[in-house]
DNA sequence: GCGACGCCTTACTTCTACGTCAAGGTTATG
DNA sequence: CATAACCTTGACGTAGAAGTAAGGCGTCGC
């Protein structure tokens, strides 16, 4: 191959980086997560960089907010269409309409935050209050111990 | 029992209050998630105030945290756990006894407090990328805007 | 003491998010 | 050109977390 189109990953290497199996992969495509990669002349699957950090997103998208697939799929659909408006792509759209798919992706990505910042706050919430039981807990060691030195095991 | 046995709830009021449907409620007494609550001649389940912060415990984790149910199983029974250490209950267990348990009990919610800790790092961060992106998108908006007062829709 | 409604168990079904073959085609390498 | 390593589609399987349906008691208000 040639030196510069390294850009092109084969699909056991994006599973190897991303750390979902092939099979995650095809099934994310079959889904409408990703889609559909180029394609080698044989018909092997070849990925770009920004596929692999597709995947990582959606990685996230799963297990930070543990969301379904299914609405993974429409936060990445209002990402696609953003990137189509913000690459010129499309130009043949009129500026009312960029202005539509600008404002529907403001609103998923709003959403999102959304999501996120209620999370965030429930976690340092529930984090405060674990620390709390922890120290209580180490109290109650120190006591556990002042005890065993006056008694000692029988 | 006390005059004011009214703090017990039937199956159907439990989900109602806690939003989860009745079919829940059993299968995670199935599961040992909650313990089996007393029941009533007839044999209906009659469950305390304390089962309902369980269950909500129960859901936090899930949603929260994205625990699965036998994750939240173990957690739930080192609350048990210190539920009777601190109770004074199994005064048979002498201190060493009392200490073992305790610790397991701390590993378990030091465990717990890392993940939350983790997590809520990885949120705020992924909170922070989403604030950024929605000032991007402003920005262009306001750029689009600019265009059409430029030259007006065709 | 009866009707309506709530609850009981048991068993089967569903949905999600993949895992696991199987049988065969493609690509790189000596 | 043989051979290993990699990839393809397709079909079936599975674990977790319930949903749903059937058939039968319990409870309550009148």
């Amino acid at each position: 191959m040639s030196d510069t189109s390294e850009a092109y990953l084969q699909i056991g290497e994006v599973a190897e980086r991303t750390g979902v199996t092939q099979r995650t992969l095809r099934f994310y495509e079959e889904k409408g997560l990703l889609r559909p990669p180029t394609r080698m002349d044989g018909g092997f699957r070849l990925y770009s960089e920004d596929d692999v950090k597709r995947v990582e997103h959606i990685r996230r998208l799963q297990n930070l907010l543990g969301l379904s697939l299914a609405e993974i799929k429409e936060m990445v659909e209002a990402q696609e269409m953003l990137r189509e408006i913000t690459a010129q792509y499309r130009p043949e759209w009129d500026v009312a309409e960029k202005k539509r798919q600008l404002r529907k992706a403001i609103d998923v990505v709003s959403q999102q935050h959304g999501i996120v910042s209620q999370k965030a706050e429930q976690m340092s919430e529930m984090k405060a209050q674990l620390a709390e039981r922890l120290q209580t807990f180490d109290r109650w060691m120190a006591e556990l111990e002042h005890a065993e030195r006056k008694a000692p095991v029988a």
